[in-house]
DNA sequence: TTTATTGTGTCACTATGCGATACGACTTAT
DNA sequence: ATAAGTCGTATCGCATAGTGACACAATAAA
């Protein structure tokens, strides 16, 4: 396991410079908003004058813009058109998107669609309504897969041997005070999305928050994605998800491939 | 100018192996949507075994996914998490998310935000309606700025030298039949934008379809982003989407720095 | 002012990426 | 079937391109 990795590394393909400068690519994010050269170098584990030059070509290539004034970079405008390639490239998203939108107008919440990625869920596409927190709002969000109603009701496509091995390896995290630490009470959410066809969850990620979805099977009955919507605790018990917003989400998930 | 381009290619920090990996990237668009190994060779113009090295590091670092069939890259759900990282490092979208839903939500039709981006404007944030066609419901999406409703009033907010630079030097690209390539017209467009703080133009980039749009200015003055709505003109005329629609977009981009 | 910190520029060294080449797996044509 | 062509993969000696230690400059802090 190990091995392989480092043979990844260590084969005379691997081109490392390269690798180097998507470090830094990645080092930001929602808590890294703008870094210094020197910020830089301390979450990159790169030397200074690598990420010196590293820096300056992302600059002159577009890919980072540079505060004149503080010197400090940015993640630039290309990172937008990077997403819109990858739009193109998934003919799942030209599908769905019409679906989605009539979904999110007639219900009125906050309408997602998430695909797996790994152990971790990725939002795709986002409608968000007035209600929807910011970082609910935008797409590239990650999240792991065994604590989501979308990561649970795609794991219950696959053949049950995997998704029993995913929910006793891939790790659990408590990130609210309900969050489900039980890998058993996971296991069963997700034999009951075997028989149901969609899952429910409340409290997971976020407290007063339920949510619901139902996968997008693709030829071999394994999930593509999971259409999900998330609802306030306030205005919604599980109940009333069940018989105002599930009928609707399963026909929007059904009609997608079609 | 050719000269100072040569200068930052040649500058001792320039790391040529980076932005050859870049080129990669960069070939996968609208009709590249997944590329084969002689494919990427052919559009970015560099050697097979080079294109062989970087497209290997690409895939190992998660940054191309490669179908094991047929040996096709194509982009991976990295590019989403880079936009991800991006929203997170504009200040302004967190802020204009919310009064965008807002008006999406009154009035029914596709509310966009756009930036300047060189002599691009890009669409940030896109709140599609039923109507909207793919192309445009998905964020990222570059157009020349003065042949947009949204590029003409950002320019608007910019002195007067530079926006009639901007119209004297910027190319104009004839999309529909009925794209204006008459830059006194253009120019005659943005000096009534100035006046009156929006732009109204008709199937410059689609056909059928009427745009307007008011910025969002910054402490100088100048538009940090501009506010769009898309409408068919199979259901809106010029005149109604000044009565209807202008007045709540107006107060939507004016509410945004407030 | 002094001191500390961060960004920029330089340079000799050699590790690293380069690209020509060969090979095997498939596809298409005859 | 065989042959010719195409495409992805693997190899390897060479020279260049990236390296990293250092010094200097520019701000910020004391």
């Amino acid at each position: 396991m190990l091995d392989k990795h480092l043979d990844k590394k260590q084969n005379s393909l691997f081109v490392g410079t390269l690798s180097k400068g998507l470090r830094l690519l990645r080092a930001f994010d929602e808590s890294h908003t703008s870094l210094s050269l020197t910020e830089l170098v301390a979450l990159t584990g790169l030397e200074k004058s690598a990420v010196q030059r590293l820096a300056h070509t992302l600059h002159v290539e577009g890919m980072l813009d540079k505060d004149p004034a503080t010197r400090r970079f940015r993640p630039s405008h290309a990172w937008l058109e990077l997403a819109y390639a990858y739009y193109w490239s998934d003919p799942l998203i030209a599908r769905a998107m019409p679906k989605l939108v009539e979904l999110s107008r007639s219900i009125g919440e906050t309408v997602n669609l998430a695909q797996i990625s790994g152990d971790h869920i990725i939002y795709v596409l986002r409608l968000p309504n007035q209600r929807t927190h910011f970082a609910a709002s935008i797409v590239g969000r990650r999240l792991p897969a065994i604590a989501t109603a979308a990561g649970r009701v795609m794991l219950a496509t696959w053949p049950q041997a995997e998704w029993e091995a995913a929910t006793n390896e891939w790790p659990v995290h408590v990130v609210t005070p309900r969050t489900v630490t039980d890998r058993d009470a996971i296991r069963q959410d997700i034999a009951d999305a075997v028989r149901n066809g969609y899952t429910i969850t409340s409290n997971q990620m976020i407290l007063n928050e339920i949510s619901v979805a139902a996968p997008i099977r693709g030829i071999d009955g394994r999930a593509l994605a999971a259409v999900q919507v998330s609802v306030s605790a306030h205005s919604f018990d599980v109940e009333r998800v069940k018989q105002e917003i599930l009928p609707l989400l399963q026909e929007t998930a059904n009609g997608i491939l079609a």
